[in-house]
DNA sequence: TCCCTTCGTGCAACCGCTTGCACAAATCAT
DNA sequence: ATGATTTGTGCAAGCGGTTGCACGAAGGGA
């Protein structure tokens, strides 16, 4: 049917195994015959089947990339997908592919299963998913958590942003800016990087302590918030877990005549490309969503190659001061 | 090393083919016989080589998503996120894996290179690619279009909703509730989808035409929107070509002091989640990205399956109506 | 009871490529 | 010039499954 790797062998007269060296660059080839192989794999149109490349040399040519998502929320959500953009541009710059799955448990994106029956070579993990009993499992087989771990931490190879410091940071910068009631809201509380977050608002903070957890959704912040508003003697700043809890923020401030940034600052994490475009404009903690994934992929790669041993990369975050912090006007 | 198909054969007492059947229920097999090789499997933890197992039965068991995005923006796209999680899901029912490469051209994304060395079993492509030489080369290789291609859309297969119909809503809806003066704003007039959405919207609109197509950023939105609000008889209502246009013509709108939507309606396509946070929360043409990628992935299911012909899908969109458009306080 | 199906399993030839080993030819050192 | 290397290529045994064919055993009909 389709054309082997023999066909060219014979086209070219030669032996299908100098035909394998020739493409894998292997071995020193006489460039005659280099040449008389490429002009066969020329002639017949040939692509190596990866399937028997595979089998062969035991090795996939992809790496996985595990999502814990129980909605398409989730899945879209803005940090994943520019974190999995980046990934992807790594990989194909190595010859990889990219295998997304969802659901770390669920037969499909099981992790067992894509490593036991040799569909990738290399995993990239959600931080949920680090347990003993996956660390079990999984052996020396490389991967590379994308986010902290709760647990393990250091047995694991992982790369995040510095949570903490970009919660410090941004209540350093509420506190310069003369707010001093400074609230934290949003997030999941049994969520590792809010936890993060938290801990970094709590050490950084000088005044009272507000922590505003909420169900992760944009609705609930803006309950949160609304409740809170109401009350006399309410924060004068809140640090939000993502753009999301800001958005329900602002419309719970839009809705009692709160001002921003007069009566009330904001800072948020993450930088969605409309956090521009909010009245006022946000300031946030930038998370280089584009060098996570780089070095996520960057490092599982080293993992692949030569079974590095295990790493830990910690990115720090950026401020970007927007409006939604001026107190002061200009 | 690994354990394979042989030493469970052996352990079970009987030969590698029986234990193939056993695993594929291709054929009838003893109770019994079935009982021990299961016992065997479980005994030894086998798993069987899905690459070996791609190379016999000549199915690589995986689907490729080709994306085509210069930037980190476009592959974060709510649309294409949302969507491949559902086509995520229905791969992962099937047993399929899904492999993502981004860049049609590039030598990693390739869909001659993914196909020719079966790397997958079948493909879902984005219209751009849809040209007389890809068909040249796909062949009767499975593959469906994820939205309308411009040209060859009868002797294609593909799936998309139905932009033109959403855009003459969008229109009507806005002279119902008493706006004239309609413009389109955003969208790069060379994309199709686009040109769909600009045709619908001069179907259905009785007043003065005014396309205003941006570089399809919502900072050139707001440009725009900021340049064609100042003068003087400017349109009373906008369908935006996406959400992201949408926030820019809010934008535009608060500076100028325009109010919406007493002094402009808009209808934005998309829903993103922050739709409903905006200030006033926007109308939209609601796009249902869950089944578009479910009818995505089923056709091509259904097509790798049996080779069914080509086919085409058209879904329809909604019109979710929130406070943008009300004109008449209520 | 005897012949004809149907059923359950084994045998062995692939699937298409990689790679260790072998060996002739070419290159080098002395 | 000659033995010791190095270089280029062929041979064939895998990699771990799948599957058409064959055949004995079991089941069914008359």
């Amino acid at each position: 049917m389709a054309v082997t790797i023999h066909d060219v062998a014979k086209l070219a007269g030669v032996n299908s195994s100098t035909v394998s060296r020739v493409i894998n660059g292997k071995a020193t080839i006489t460039p005659d015959t280099k040449e008389r192989v490429y002009a066969a794999m020329r002639e017949l149109d040939y692509h190596p089947n990866s399937l028997a490349r595979s089998l062969a040399s035991g090795l996939s040519g992809a790496i996985g990339v595990i999502v814990d998502a129980r909605d398409a929320e989730a899945f879209s959500n803005w940090f994943f997908a520019r974190s999995l953009f980046a990934i992807e541009r790594e990989a194909q710059a190595r010859g990889y592919q990219v295998i997304i799955a969802n659901g770390a448990q669920s037969k499909g994106g099981n992790i067992e299963t894509m490593m036991k029956e040799h569909k990738v070579d290399g995993l990239i993990l959600p931080p949920t998913t680090v347990k003993p009993s996956l660390m079990k499992t999984i052996g020396d087989f490389p991967y590379v958590v994308l986010g902290t771990p709760d647990t393990l931490s250091s047995q694991t190879s992982w790369v995040d942003n510095n949570n903490g410091q970009g919660a410090e940071m941004a209540v350093r910068h509420l506190q310069e800016m003369g707010y001093q009631n400074i609230a934290y809201l949003g997030g999941h509380e049994k969520r590792g990087f809010t936890k993060r977050r938290i801990r970094g608002y709590q050490q950084a903070n000088t005044g009272k302590e507000t922590v505003l957890a909420t169900d992760g959704t944009t609705e609930n912040a803006y309950e949160t918030a609304l409740s809170v508003l109401k009350k006399t003697g309410h924060p004068d700043a809140f640090v939000c877990n993502d753009n999301l809890a800001a958005f329900g923020l602002l419309k719970a401030c839009r809705e009692l005549r709160v001002h921003v940034p007069r009566d009330v600052g904001i800072v948020a994490f993450d930088n969605y490309p409309l956090a521009e475009y909010t009245d006022p404009q946000l300031t946030i903690v930038d998370i280089d969503t584009a060098m996570l994934g780089e070095q996520t992929a960057q490092l599982l790669f080293k993992r692949i190659e030569n079974r590095a041993g295990n790493q830990q990369i910690m990115l720090s975050t950026t401020l970007v001061k927007r409006a939604s912090t001026e107190r002061k006007a200009r």
